[in-house]
DNA sequence: ACTATTCCATACGCAACCGTATGGAGACCA
DNA sequence: TGGTCTCCATACGGTTGCGTATGGAATAGT
């Protein structure tokens, strides 16, 4: 679409780029070339970052794990009472959006990819335990004493987000409603 | 992992192959010379049977949506109370292992195979709709009045196969016992 | 047994992508 | 201005997969 007259590129500019192609196209556009196409470059550019794909990809999920989890915790509003947070938490945990990652949402296309690369599923899974940690957390504090709780509460926003559901709002509610 | 004598393949064949495959490795296993492999043939075989890739492709998703939808359905016990079969359907509708497929969870890969691939998700947005409007009717039967309640029970029951979680059916109980 | 049909093996040309090698364009410095 | 360093363009060989073509093996029909 954009094609300015010529800036140099960082490995940052690449990182964000992928994260945009992924949820986009999915893991099979996480190539050398086909991100140089979107990046109106070539893959002089990639070699020079990156020593290999399988480098580029690693610092892809270690980017997205270093970052999705304390920007989401950040964001959560301080002044709301627990259970209010609780809502915002449920609703921000798969649902992120922030503009340090183009404001896209990565989460399923993250979980999809996870399927199919063990090292993705590794950062998945540190992701999932310490987000439920916080969630178990906040549970208590709002008084909601069932150990699976957490659990439901999270595989409900995971659905709500795989699901695409425009009601997802009212579902986590409704569900709170009754814990 | 098996290597018969040398029996002839039929279509069904191929798409079983392509149902493991999809499980096992993702979309991009769905290869006509990797399936090849893993049923000890060659690609002549495939080729014979199916045009090509995009017609083999869309076999297989009208096969899982000709299949996935009736066959739970048919497989809940009728003599349960309402409020049981809604339960029992919650974890059958995303945890679907029937033999037909090979035992194996397929949902979560077709999901995650949808994001880049239309087709798929347009097969997949026809079986959520289908199963939405089964979930509704036992919500009724069970005396759920909360319009929102069979969305928040299926986004529920994907979050928990998403999750892998050993504890999905406690979750999910959890949640039934709180509409 | 002869033929026809069904099914598979093999070989080919084509395209996409990987990773490397090498040179060149720009910036930055002295 | 000359030199150096950063960053990118291009060309190359190798690999993998697609779809086709063609022949052969196995099976069924008569």
């Amino acid at each position: 679409m954009t094609q300015q007259p010529r800036p140099r590129l960082s490995a940052e500019d690449w990182l964000m780029a992928g994260f945009r192609a992924l949820a986009d196209q999915g893991p099979s556009a996480l190539r050398a070339e086909a991100l140089a196409r979107n990046l109106g470059t070539t893959k002089g550019s990639f070699y020079w970052h990156f020593k290999d794909l399988p480098d580029y990809l690693a610092k892809l999920i270690a980017l997205w794990e270093t970052r999705a989890f304390t920007d989401v915790l950040a964001s959560l509003d301080p002044d709301l009472p627990p259970r209010g947070r609780l809502e915002q938490l449920c609703l921000l945990a798969t649902g992120y959006r922030d503009p340090s990652y183009g404001g896209i949402a990565l989460e399923p296309a993250l979980r999809a990819w996870a399927l199919s690369a063990p090292d993705v599923a590794d950062a998945l899974r540190r992701m999932d335990a310490r987000r439920l940690d916080a969630l178990a957390d906040l549970c208590t504090q709002a008084g909601i004493t069932d150990p699976v709780a957490p659990r439901a509460l999270y595989a409900l926003a995971i659905g709500v987000e795989a699901l695409g559901d425009d009601k997802g709002t009212e579902a986590m509610r409704l569900v709170l409603r009754g814990l």
